[in-house]
This record gives C-alpha cells, structure tokens and sequence, in this order.
DNA sequence: AAATCTTCGAATAAATTGGTCGACAATTCG
DNA sequence: CGAATTGTCGACCAATTTATTCGAAGATTT
C-alpha cells in the first residue's frame, strides 16, 4: 500500500490524455494499459471499469477548472464589471463548443439547452464530447477568444442564464457563494459532487 | 454519371479529416457514412473498401505535398544555400513528427528509418501515422519550427540522406530533377505513383 | 510463513465493424 | 413511354475487437 493512489492518479492522467483525444467510446482499456506499461487486468484493481475511469476523469478536470475558478476569481477583489467581464469569457467559451457540439451532431442547441441534452441523455459519445469541453476549458486556454469571434447578441444570450445567480443576488453575498452559483449553471446535473 | 468524381473527391476529403484525427483503425466506416450523409453501403459503390479509400487519401496529400513542394521550390531561384535552408525546415518536420512516432511506439528511429521502417511493415495503424505526417505536414504548416527545437546534431543527422540527392548533383541538374530527388528520399516505396 | 496486496495471462460473452446483397429509386437513353 | 443503367440504402453476416472476469502467482507486509 506504498502508493496505490498515486497510481490511481497516473492512471486518471493517463487515461485522461487518451480520453480527451479520442473520446470515450475509442479509447480502448488495451491503449490505457499500453500507455501505462500496465497489464490490462491491473487496471481493474484500481477502478471498477472504464466508466469509472471516466468519470473519475471528468471529476478531476472539473476540479481543476473548479480551482481555476475559485483562485482566479478571488484574484478580483475589483468592482463587478470585471468579475461579469471574466465570465463573459468563460461562458463564451463554453458557447464556442456548444457550436462545437451543434457542428458535430447536427443540433442547434445554446450552450444551455446543451448542458441539458447531455445531461438528460447521459450518452457515452457526448460525455467524451463534455470530456473534450472540460480538457480544452481548463487547461488548454480555449478561452482566449477574440470578442470579434461573437456577436452582441451571443453575448446576451451566453449571460442569459447567468445573470440570475450570479449578478442578481445581493451584494454581501460572499466570493464562495457567487462562485458556486456559477457552478451551478456550469455543471448542475452533470457533474456528481 | 453527373458528378461521380466529385463525389470520390468528397469522400476523400471528408474521409481525410476523419483519418487524420483518429488514424485509420479508429475511424469507421459508419463514421465516414454518417460525416457524408450517406449511406455506408453506398460508398462501397465509389470505392473498393476502407483500405482503398485511406490510399487515395494518402495519395491526395501527397499530391498536395508535392505541388507545393513543386511550386515552392521554383518560386525560389536564388542561390542554393536558401534551398537548403528551405529543406531544412521540411526535413526538421519530418524529424519532429518520427520523434512523435517513437514516443507512440516506443521506438528509436531517426526519421529515415522511420520511414524506411513504415515502408517496411505496412502496417495500418502505422500508415494510418503516416496520414498524420502528410496531413500536418502540407496542411497544418507544422514545419514552421524554431531553431531552438532542434540541437545541430539534429539538423545534420536531417541532411544525412538528403544532401547527396539534392546538392551533390551538378548545377544543370533541373529542377524537376531535384524535387524528383527530394521526393524519392522522402517517399521512396512509400507511395505508388 | 501466513496474510495481504498487486500484477497479469488467458478466457469469454457481448458489441462492433467492414463488407455483401438484393431491392428499389433516380436518371439516362432509345 | 419504358427499359437499361446508375446510384442509394436497409438488413444482414462473419470475423474481429473489446470490456470484463478469474484464478494463479509475485510482492510486500505482518
């Protein structure tokens, strides 16, 4: 018992990496084990199966983007403008793989309706898509975009479901609240806590 | 019989994209069928098989390589030092990308060996890396690398092989014949004609 | 040296996949 | 028109792939 979090943890990265690539439904345990240098059967010692590693995945990549957010949005001690500027940012790019997904799956959903239709239908392609959504949002900085990229009215409706929990509340609502409330939006349904 | 080649034409291309994400094993036929709105079975009426449509798409971006190595190399007609400075940075890409194939594998291969070695086996997956060469390679402008990427030693190891088909011939030697040249040393037993 | 933790090869049941075939729709041609 | 040709597709299949299991055997700890 020296370090089988630890491994559990190379094999969230590993299997993470591969995941975000291909999606859920192409990677292949063989490819996870083969990355690892793992007999396949090992990897059933540590998770229970492939969606267990999934999740355990996606958990740990919201996580991530959870911790962005949280140290990134204490940083802005600043008037409200700025922080409502921030999640313009990120909610724009969350609306950018929405379009993403529409591209994919010949659907026209905003980003809320499909945060919803992933949730409601819980497919294992369209997680991998989520998948694809949290990697590139947390890490790979998709959030740069230009503001040329979107229109006013993409704006408008990217705020459109935010605006309540986060702007609407009273001012002494403290940092930790208002971050959550984001989440909310973000995640509610999808993620389990 | 309206427009059967076009047709041909855009399951290469949509075929193409599909490939170079995902590589030949991993890409489906329900997959291709689905991008192009098609019936699977109806794609079997433009080409033999899978097998059939990954070499068209091979020999499409190699088409592609080689017109732009064609009218690249032409547009230059100054003195042969900027020719080899301009297959340097062709010849650092294909460096970079079989350093990207021995990661994968777990090979050490310079890259002519790499080559050699893909000629070789023949093997799917590995022509399905090949693909990925291509495809970065004329497509993505991978090419465009910093000195800083690759140690001397790299840079001359790149020349190894080219060197004497390229810049050991005499001066009257066309310039068709040193694209000729260059390509055979990067494509030799590769692709059919 | 017993008990527990960890690894893995072999086996398997279920799912996927490339490809086939015949029916049928659309187009061309006489 | 109507028949020949061209093009499309759903249903099906054999072969392969894949996730998962299981028991045996290495390690490590007690």
């Amino acid at each position: 018992m020296i370090n089988k979090e630890e491994i559990r943890k190379k094999i969230i990265i590993t299997a993470g990496e591969i995941f975000s690539h291909y999606g859920f439904k192409k990677t292949t345990m063989d490819e996870i084990a083969k990355a690892l240098k793992m007999g396949k059967s090992s990897i059933y010692y540590y998770f229970q199966g492939k969606e267990q590693i999934f999740e355990a995945v996606v958990l740990n990549e919201a996580n991530i983007l959870r911790n962005e957010l949280t140290t990134s949005i204490k940083s802005v001690d600043s008037p409200i403008e700025k922080m409502r500027n921030y999640v313009f940012v990120r909610m724009k790019a969350f609306e950018k793989l929405s379009n993403y997904y529409n591209a994919i799956f010949d659907k026209n959903l905003d980003h809320f309706d499909f945060i919803e239709t992933i949730r409601a239908k819980y497919d294992r392609e369209e997680l991998a898509i989520l998948r694809l959504i949290l990697y590139h949002g947390a890490r790979r900085k998709v959030f740069n975009v230009t503001n040329s990229e979107y229109t006013a009215l993409a704006v408008q409706t990217t705020l459109k479901g935010l605006e309540v929990p986060l702007f609407w509340k009273k001012k002494e609502v403290n940092i930790e609240h208002r971050l959550n409330a984001i989440l909310d939006v973000l995640f509610n349904g999808i993620l389990k806590k």
